[in-house]
RNA sequence: GGACGGGUGGGUGAGUGGCUAAAACCAGCAGACUGUAAAUCUGCCGCUCCUUGCGGGCUACGAAGGUUCGAAUCCUUCCCCGUCCA
């Protein structure tokens, strides 16, 4: 470990407060990166995330890639899995208790979570945890002393339970706990910084109090914005379904980017890409002043994001398939292919159900009528149409503007 | 433990015996238009069958029973939630 080569402490702290929005208290960041360099210690920062669901969305980015940062500082960087805080349920922001969660669905969420954070971490230098590692440990007793260093009242400070409370919805119990169990991760990672959205402020404040009352520092909270989702109005998140997966595949992850509202499209800049505040000033100025075409500057955006998962091949590659099928209307250079049997004709609508291009056949039918199903680029009107699966034949399905099938028969 | 109020489609939320597959809004989907899967406008929006008809069948308003020709709507029991009292 070359801990004696941290860069100069002004410059690592520019470098933490790009995108960030709170430091809380940022003096004492300062003071942690001072005494880091001067004892050639790196930081111990850590992320906690909750594996409620078996993807990580671009929003998850955001805070993974501000993690990403302190470990390119020279830093150690720990990936939290909340494996045991993700069965209480973490109830920021909620309007209403959630339904616990299995170990066994836990265990399989938190899987594919690792397999896919060290698209933006450094699989070799992050240290990966799990809390279940201390809190599966605790003893009732501990967990009443921990309880007794926090109170009801400032419990119910947080805009989530009082709303709550003042609207006649439940409050569990043991969501108290959410907040002092998983403060206790921080007891035990002895950490220096924590990292959260914004929406976690209040989580990350009670850990750092927990943590003084363990006789520790105490750790900086550093907050990073919430991403808007696609439809520029809430949060990113499974559950709205205005998301994007990064395991996604590069043409779906561009279509849904070309698909955020213009506005919205500095925001993503700012958080989920590279870009310099300097440099999306400029960009954004070139478009208010029609130098720069608002959809050029969001495909560049769309390529960008791409990159950092797939690459600038694969990136190039979606791009050029969304103007294919979007602009100019095309079927795209390649689609997914469906090998069905030979077999008496078959009503397109059956056919289109079984290919599961459409949930049912009602629903095809819908689709047909609308107008929204083609072959080999012929529009289909009659819902009674029967395909012929008489001999080997192969053509394309389309099914509403982004659902494309090649058909082989055989 | 007691009194009262409530549980409706993916979400919010109307509906108190037939005209309700269930208003309205949001989300979703399609078409038109466009600079994009932006915006806007229009339409669709439980499943299924065929003889495609303002057609038939099935499933659906916390659960199970019951009353009725007919129930999301009335009754009984149970489960769950909230408020107030203890």
């Amino acid at each position: 470990m070359s801990q004696t080569h941290f860069r100069p402490v002004e410059e690592q702290l520019a470098y933490l407060k790009k995108g960030a929005a709170e430091i809380i208290p940022e003096a004492e960041l300062k003071a942690k990166l001072e005494n880091s360099q001067k004892t050639g210690t790196p930081l111990r920062v850590y992320l906690g995330v909750d594996p409620t669901a078996p993807d990580i969305h671009l929003g998850h980015t955001v805070v993974l890639r501000k993690l990403k940062h302190f470990q390119d500082l020279g830093h150690t960087a720990i990936f939290l899995i909340g494996d045991f805080s993700a069965m209480i349920g973490d109830p920021t922001g909620r309007s209403e208790t959630r339904p616990p969660l299995s170990r066994d669905e836990v265990n399989v969420n938190a899987k594919t979570y690792l397999a896919q954070v060290f698209k933006i971490l450094d699989r070799d230098k992050t240290e990966v945890r799990f809390n279940s590692e201390w809190l599966d440990k605790l003893t009732s007793q501990e967990v009443v002393r921990i309880c007794g260093h926090y109170s009801l009242a400032r419990m119910l400070e947080r805009e989530d339970f009082r709303s709550r409370l003042a609207n006649s919805q439940p409050i569990s119990v043991h969501e108290l706990l959410y907040p002092l169990l998983t403060a206790y991760d921080a007891v035990a990672l002895k950490s220096d910084v924590e990292i959260g959205a914004t929406e976690q402020k209040f989580n990350l404040l009670v850990h750092r109090d927990i943590q003084r009352a363990y006789g520790l520092p105490g750790e900086v909270a550093l907050t990073m914005p919430i991403l808007v989702g696609l439809d520029g109005q809430r949060k990113m998140s499974k559950s709205l379904g205005n998301y994007i997966g990064i395991s996604e595949l590069p043409a779906e992850i561009f279509g849904k980017l070309m698909s955020i509202p213009d506005d919205l499209m500095w925001t993503y800049y700012d958080l989920v890409t590279d870009r310099t505040p300097d440099e999306i000033a400029a960009l954004k100025r070139n478009v208010a002043g029609g130098s720069a075409h608002p959809m050029d500057v969001k495909m560049r955006l769309a390529e960008e994001v791409i990159a950092g998962f797939h690459g600038e091949e694969g990136a190039r590659k979606a791009a050029e398939n969304f103007q294919r099928v979007f602009r100019d209307r095309q079927a795209p250079d390649e689609s997914e292919v469906e090998r069905i049997p030979q077999g008496p004709a078959k009503k397109l609508v059956a056919l289109l159900a079984e290919v599961k291009l459409v949930p049912s056949k009602s629903e095809a039918i819908r689709l047909i009528e609308q107008g929204g199903v083609e072959i080999d680029g012929v529009r289909i009107d009659d819902a009674r149409k029967e395909v012929d699966l008489s001999k080997p034949a192969e053509f394309l399905l389309r099914a509403g503007k982004k659902k494309f099938l090649r058909i082989i028969v055989e």
